[in-house]
DNA sequence: CGTCCGCTTGACTCAGATCAAACTTGGTGG
DNA sequence: CCACCAAGTTTGATCTGAGTCAAGCGGACG
């Protein structure tokens, strides 16, 4: 069940997406949201330069681009990360069906707050200076509460860009890491210690 | 008239507030909301070693921390950047006034989501390697669209820590971007040329 | 079986941090 | 009204750590 369909929507339509592909550009308009059946999905802003900046990995069971809601226009670019099943709802509906349905607002207003939340720990995150000590924050932040151990769920090449380094660079400090014994590391799991 | 009030709610009270004075710290817990009647709100987090990393600087007739509302205890400390006079309304109050004016509620969402795009814009923006190309976005996106002007609301300084640089990084790039003719500048006011 | 891509490490460079010092500005209080 | 203090502003010298370039390894996948 997801959020749409508590709201009593039914999907337009369902879209399948390859790794790879884009489901849109930065500057195109915005009729329909989406969420995320399976696979997932990447946004990213680009830099003048073309330096691709990823702000967000949506995964499945979640709909993503939710300020899109109230604009007209995309401001990133959306890409799948690997091979995605999405559906598509009308953003008109959407909006329509929030008037009729204070709680689901709510409920939606509860997201967005989470989505601001979660945004302004990314920043804090790159205002660390040291690669060491952001690489450590990081994984700090997303090893689940009450557990030590954290299973990747994207390339730590990725990561390296999703926290504003260079992919040389996180590598090394993991290496640091596991020196001074502060992680354990075997591919994508990471171990606090 | 502020949005709460456009709600049909009044103030539980008004509260004043010195320059300096905080208004609460991260671990607080949630009860109220505040509009800013006069004066500006820095809300600040800090690492651990206790470096200060500002993320939003609310003015006068906005609201601020809105994420809150959905959450019991603050995630950041607010700061009085200057003598400040503020309504304070209760939060319970607030979400049931959402539950029965679906207006307000999506005029509300659209607000947080304008956030989640303003907080998008300044990881990108910390994303930019270069000092002064960071400065210079940063001037860019903060020039009202059709203008060429801008009067800063804070110091220099306060803006190099927004933007995750030292304040002589900060100095040295308004400097060069002088020097090469990209903007002019005279104290807290620029022009883009 | 070969190619692609993520991973990993080394050497070198350089931009921004750091440390230091002086000047300007604005506000306070005598 | 002026002396004084705090904070912001500005510039210089030095240092350091992340970026860059380069090269090799290994696993996945067609």
């Amino acid at each position: 069940m997801n959020p749409f369909e508590k709201l009593g929507l039914s999907p337009l339509a369902h879209q399948q997406l390859g790794k790879g592909q884009s489901l849109f550009h930065m500057g195109d308009p915005i009729a329909r949201m989406y969420f995320i059946r399976q696979g997932r999905i990447r946004l990213v802003r680009h830099l003048e330069d073309g330096t691709p900046i990823p702000f967000h990995l949506a995964a499945a069971n979640q709909m993503f681009a939710e300020a899109s809601l109230f604009t007209d226009h995309y401001h990133c670019d959306a890409i799948a990360e690997e091979d995605c099943s999405l559906d598509v709802y009308s953003k008109p509906q959407l909006l329509a069906a929030f008037q009729g349905d204070p709680k689901a607002a709510l409920s939606f207003m509860a997201h967005l707050a989470q989505q601001v939340q979660a945004l302004r720990s990314q920043i804090e995150l790159i205002n660390i200076k040291s690669a060491t000590q952001r690489v450590f924050t990081y994984i700090q932040g997303k090893v689940p509460p009450g557990d030590r151990e954290l299973t990747l769920p994207q390339s730590w090449k990725s990561v390296a860009a999703e926290i504003g380094l260079t992919h040389e660079a996180l590598y090394r400090a993991l290496a640091e890491l596991q020196k001074s014994k502060r992680i354990e590391r075997k591919g994508r799991q990471v171990r606090l210690c």
